[in-house]
DNA sequence: ACATAGTTTAGAATTATTCTAAATCAAATT
DNA sequence: AATTTGATTTAGAATAATTCTAAACTATGT
């Protein structure tokens, strides 16, 4: 049993079904283990998560149901410097905050005004269809979150 | 000999002196190749241009040059998706475009004041020293640039 | 000249990720 | 219900960017 709330339920099944993919107890338990602990965790460590629930599932499936809920829009990965992938499920628009220090990753909320901005700093001809912001520095002191 | 401009040797060998690091003829030559085609090269790309200068450079000090460049502030990794990292000698404030279907990635300018307003989003207990931006999409038809 | 420390180099090692091919599963059709 | 079909899962092999290691080389200071 995985811990999907009904309304993440019927979210992951919406768009599997409009992408043309199943849903199955691999992806549910995926998806449940990124809502549940909103960490930017990498693969491994979905696996291991993943593993504790659903004991027989392999690393292979891992990244298959991630590559899945990526492409089905529920799910967007988190690129910082050389490290491994992380994962965030976090759909409103962020930026993402990377402590040099603990290695932690944070949501940043972002004012979709701002975004805006953003998009007008490019040229005409460059049509965007996705924009990573990243901050890197440190937490001030105290402030563990 | 490199094509190094005595304004860029300049800076190189202040820019290496001040990080405690020797100026050498594979640093200079590493560095003249960044700043000769300033299209982001991989380090693989680095190292095929910077052999047809020196041909007797390994991969290994192509790794360590770039690495050495980016410590004193030189030059800058770019980090797209989970592609190999390129470098960037472009020391001003900018933006990256990576186009989805040429896989080239362009230097957007973007006015100070946007990034001023950028750190502006982080609330107060985040401290960054770095922000990184990067569109996704692909260039309206014709412009190739 | 000699000692010392920094740098370069080839090759080995690491590691995140992707690929392959076989086994399993589930929907659709007979 | 049995069969077909295609999607999914799985273990393990393969890939590829990067880092590590240790020896050779180079430059600098005494
Ligand atoms: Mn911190
Ligand atoms: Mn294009
Ligand atoms: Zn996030
Ligand atoms: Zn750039």
């Amino acid at each position: 049993m995985n811990s999907l709330k009904q309304m993440d339920r019927g979210a992951l099944s919406d768009a599997l079904d409009h992408s043309g993919q199943r849903t199955t107890p691999q992806r549910e338990t995926v998806f449940s283990v990124l809502l549940d602990q909103r960490d930017h965790p990498t693969a491994d460590e979905v696996y291991a998560r993943t593993k504790s629930r659903m004991p027989t599932i392999s690393i292979a499936t891992v990244y298959n149901c991630l590559e899945t809920l990526v492409s089905c829009g529920l799910v967007k990965q988190v690129n910082i410097e050389r490290e491994p992938t992380r994962y965030c499920p976090n759909l409103s628009p962020h930026a993402h905050f990377h402590c040099r220090e603990t290695g932690r990753v944070y949501d940043v909320p972002v004012p979709s005004g701002m975004m805006q901005e953003l998009a007008g700093v490019l040229p005409g001809e460059y049509e965007a269809d996705s924009v990573e912001l990243v901050f890197r520095g440190h937490l001030a002191k105290g402030k563990t979150k």
